[in-house]
DNA sequence: ATCAAGTCTGAAACTTGTTCTAGATTAGCG
DNA sequence: CGCTAATCTAGAACAAGTTTCAGACTTGAT
């Protein structure tokens, strides 16, 4: 185990300490959000539902998760979470940065084949979460990175790799996007994240690193 | 066999002729609806106002366009159609398809940015749409494809091309709703365009390489 | 223990997407 | 022209996200 864990993410950042009781509270939420997307994707989400379900008050649940969008990237930030342990378990066994990423998202894509209805949520979220929830859509983000790049075996990537891994994971998303709306094949998404780990393969051979900053 | 099968994109395949009044009823419907977009994006798209703005019955507007996700992806049909042409007309002049495909959607993105409510509203749609409007969605992606293509200078592109396409279609998604909900700068948004549009170089072994140095 | 401040509850109200209904209008046809 | 089916209209009604509010309950500091 690190010894001392970095990254403190900073998504609790503003936020004062929960007491046990809430904190129990926010996980009863978090869980009722998650079961319900698992029965029927995002619209199966409904507040007064979630709320029932979690034995809270309907503006208690809006004081804890400001808006459905909230609710639901907040449980994509927590089964991500979950995720990252697993796959951190298992590594990837290819031979080369591409192959281990293409494997790994794959791994990540047949986890979530398992739910589709709670990927159905979680995914629509996330595209669709407009301003206000950029804070925790970055989070999200930021721990997608962390994903791909320990994939890759990186600690400290170039810029060129930091820009390879962006694109990854846009095409991640709307890969994703485009199978849970039925227009993409398993086998397609496949082929297009083999495609997009491509780019890594570029930025490898290169002689000249640049120093980060 | 299709003989040269053109355009008629077969979205249209079912529907049975319009009267002239109809079609201009909806003509009016997708004018307001861009015209709301325009002032305040997706929200501002309210189905009632659309209804009045166009002069047409809440029924009637449901009748046209079964949601308002519908109604939206339908305006970004209406507007990409229009892009096209714009674009058709100056053809990019970078030396390698890359340097075109990423030329011509960074032009698409300026145009965009001239309208930032009326992307917002018509990308979220597109993301947010569901399995019910897949076949619109569907020719949205088509006529991106097409786009793109048209900018390679491809009449027949190989399965290895249309594999960059998609995933080059992917990035181009997935970065306009990064910079729509301002986790992404336009800087950013045009390193990963250039960034995926090196994919395209790699299945053109033959085309000569630049050597930038 | 006590009090003030903050939190939670239950219920109603409000907003906007969507559906439904009954009657008026229009289009196509003999 | 007159008939019939389809379409359109105005408006009510319904559904789910969100807001609001009065009162009950916790919590933390004195």
């Amino acid at each position: 185990m690190p010894v001392e864990a970095k990254v403190d993410i900073g998504a609790r950042s503003a936020t004062p300490p929960l007491t046990e009781r809430q904190e129990a509270r926010r996980r009863r939420i978090l869980h009722a959000s998650a079961q319900l997307a698992s029965r029927g994707g995002f619209d199966a989400v409904q507040m007064r539902e979630v709320a029932e379900s979690s034995q809270v008050a309907l503006g208690t649940l809006y004081r804890y998760f400001p808006s459905k969008v909230h609710l639901l990237v907040a449980t994509m930030q927590d089964q991500l979470e979950h995720m990252h342990g697993t796959l951190r378990k298992k590594p990837p066994a290819g031979e080369t940065a591409s192959e281990r990423v293409a494997e790994t998202l794959m791994r990540a894509f047949r986890a979530l084949q398992r739910e589709p209805h709670l990927a159905d949520a979680m995914v629509r979220a996330l595209t669709f979460a407009d301003r206000s929830v950029s804070p925790e859509v970055d989070q999200v983000s930021r721990q997608t990175t962390a994903i791909i790049l320990d994939a890759m075996g990186l600690t400290d990537p170039t810029s060129a790799q930091l820009s390879a891994v962006r694109v990854i994971e846009h095409t991640w998303h709307s890969a994703l996007i485009t199978w849970l709306s039925g227009r993409a094949s398993i086998a397609q998404v496949k082929i297009d994240i083999e495609t997009v780990c491509r780019l890594i393969d570029l930025t490898e051979p290169d002689a000249k690193q640049e120093r980060k900053k």
